[in-house]
DNA sequence: GCGACAG
DNA sequence: ATCTTGTCGC
């Protein structure tokens, strides 16, 4: 597939803050996504010689069947250090290297971290979307920002994720009595209809078919 | 100044 | 993210 835009990549946090500032004005929180879904793609990242390297895997799923329908991977030298608020600039290069290969356009993409549950509401969900101007969410399986209230421990129960008075995601039991997702928007989709669809790609285990399908392409190098 | 801190 | 065996619980 193709990017929509490109930009200089950063090599020091000040630089990244600038990006991170002037993109984020970009960002859609409605929902702009093409329906129905037919294809939905997850990416997950690996590291090799001592993080040195970056590799990244991409799996396109069918919707709703969700069945395994092209994977794509790619390697290249880790150019940025892994510092919290930072994490697109580490691994979105490696990413777009495994996106450029697929050939079957998802219609959404599932990633791994958040969408705009960041301090400056950027995340590498929306990083990602912007960039490609292409639907995506945030499922991160640990907490960046923003508080919440206890939830219930049954699957399908969410709290909103406020930071500084804002809603800026939810809190989501993708399975009962396992702990819960992070998920925000990223780009072109609105929170509720984010969690309608993490919902439908996670219909067994915590973490969507998507992701779990990339972190095994990831794994098994 | 003191903690918190996606992967 | 990554290093790593057994172990607890449904």
């Amino acid at each position: 597939m193709k990017i929509y835009q490109h930009h200089a990549w950063p090599s020091t946090v000040e630089e990244a803050i600038v990006i991170q500032e002037q993109l984020r004005n970009q960002v859609i929180t409605s929902d702009k996504l093409q329906e129905p879904v037919q294809y939905v793609a997850g990416v997950d990242m690996g590291f090799e010689a001592d993080g040195t390297i970056s590799r990244a895997a991409v799996a396109v799923l069918s919707f709703p069947d969700l069945q395994v329908i092209e994977t794509s991977l790619a390697h290249r030298p880790t150019s940025f250090p892994y510092i919290p608020g930072f994490l697109s600039f580490r691994e979105i290069p490696a990413v777009l290297d495994a996106l450029e290969k697929i050939k079957t356009t998802p219609d959404l993409i599932l990633c791994d971290g958040q969408g705009i549950a960041h301090p400056r509401r950027f995340g590498i969900a929306s990083h990602l979307g912007v960039l490609l101007d292409m639907p995506t969410i945030g499922v991160a399986k640990s907490l960046l920002i923003g508080k919440y209230e206890e939830l219930p421990e049954t699957r399908g129960n969410w709290r909103s994720l406020i930071h500084k008075g804002e809603i800026i995601g939810a809190v989501l039991r993708s399975r009962t009595g396992v702990k819960p997702l992070y998920v925000s928007s990223g780009h072109r989709i609105s929170l509720a209809t984010a969690i309608d669809y993490v919902l439908r790609c996670t219909p067994k285990y915590r973490l969507p078919e998507t992701t779990r399908i990339a972190d095994k392409l990831a794994s098994a190098r």
